[in-house]
DNA sequence: CCTTAAGTGGAAGAAAAATTCAACTTGGAA
DNA sequence: TTCCAAGTTGAATTTTTCTTCCACTTAAGG
């Protein structure tokens, strides 16, 4: 099926990951949009290098970001495996922002939708049926309101990462705050109203700007 | 002191309450990042015009939404009136989050800094000592847990305003359920612990993107 | 009417990012 | 060593948005 393509030359490979590294390191500080351009100029390497090894903006993206998001996903397999669901929740939850305060390329991956499509979209249909699970056990354990849903949690996540991304630089520690007020909020709000099963997680995930 | 310019000939102020009127349709669905060349061919007019009569963005954005936010600003005085102050708290978020529904562009407003500086700075002066009291006031009605600031309650704003921004498109009500979350979580979350003074508004509505 | 200062249109220039490409290197197989 | 496919470079081109400018039009006072 897939054919596999030759290894790169030495030299070649060694561009690529100083590439990575760069596009790594400058997403996390400022956000997936840095340009082609500033990229190369920080890895030392000329236009044409970047262009070659990564045509479109998700290649680059996918190589960058799968691994990190295959650790988010163990994440989720690791709360769902708590006994005490709603501390899996809140685990989890934590643990994913902590990771997001350490780059907000990532953040920014994991919160939207129409960046890096297939890679972020099987990362949710991974860890959606896990969430779900734990808030179907916390429920029936009395520890969150009935009616939440998956959606619930997806809301608290962007919440709080929107608070993350609007005072990263002035206060870097002020998530923790609007997520002990998410929390706070997923156990005692009245979540039995509308928006019952048409409400997907997509819904959340979704359109970024346009 | 300000010099009186004279009254705009009659068909340049026809063009510019077209210019004005054009552009907060646009920005009211897309945002407030929508282009001069957008807002002039919409409006019939060419580039000149519009950058005759607002030669700076602020200046458009000053007078689309100065009004607008006035009435905002309207809407904490009343607020701040109520005798029960969560219900005034929780009053003027929904208000603000509804007329935020309205107007994609002024919620990005209300919800930034570096956009229209004075306006928006001159808006938060104006609320943040009334939402102060009634913060107070609904901590010692014990309707709020000791420590909430006006950050917590700016918090919440972004919280939910982030929700509705990603999901405008697809669910235009979820951010009802945020809102839930969110006034839930203020009720109920330790909000004791750290952050105290250092935290200003400001933190909270401040860096956009870069 | 006439005049003219105010206003207008839209092409042209400038700036920034995305993308291509032809001439020039270089790793590594033979 | 030699050779060449793979790799690299950076200038040139395209694209997009922002901004300026000037020849042309028009409102309104005399």
């Amino acid at each position: 099926m897939a054919e596999i393509d030759p290894p790169l030359r030495r030299d070649a490979e060694r561009n690529r990951q100083l590439l990575l590294r760069t596009a790594y390191d400058l997403m996390a500080s400022a956000g997936l949009d840095v340009s082609y351009e500033d990229i190369a100029r920080a890895a030392g390497t000329g236009m044409g290098t970047i262009y070659r090894r990564f045509p479109q903006r998700q290649d680059l993206l996918d190589a960058l970001f799968s691994e990190h998001i295959d650790t988010v996903i163990d994440l989720a397999e690791q709360a769902a495996r708590y006994d005490d669901a709603w501390a899996g929740l809140t685990w989890f939850l934590e643990r994913q922002l902590e990771i997001e305060a350490k780059s907000r390329g990532l953040g920014e991956l994991l919160r939207s939708r129409n960046q890096a499509t297939a890679l972020v979209q099987r990362a949710h249909e991974r860890m959606t049926p896990l969430v779900a699970g734990l808030i179907a056990r916390a429920v029936r354990a009395g520890q969150l309101p009935a009616g939440a849903t998956p959606a619930d949690f997806a809301a608290a996540h962007v919440m709080v990462g929107g608070v993350m991304d609007a005072s990263r630089a002035s206060a870097p520690q002020l998530w923790r705050r609007a997520l002990r007020i998410a929390l706070a909020g997923l156990r005692h709000a009245d979540l039995s109203g509308d928006s019952p099963d048409d409400v997907v997680i997509d819904h959340l995930y979704n359109d970024q700007k346009n």
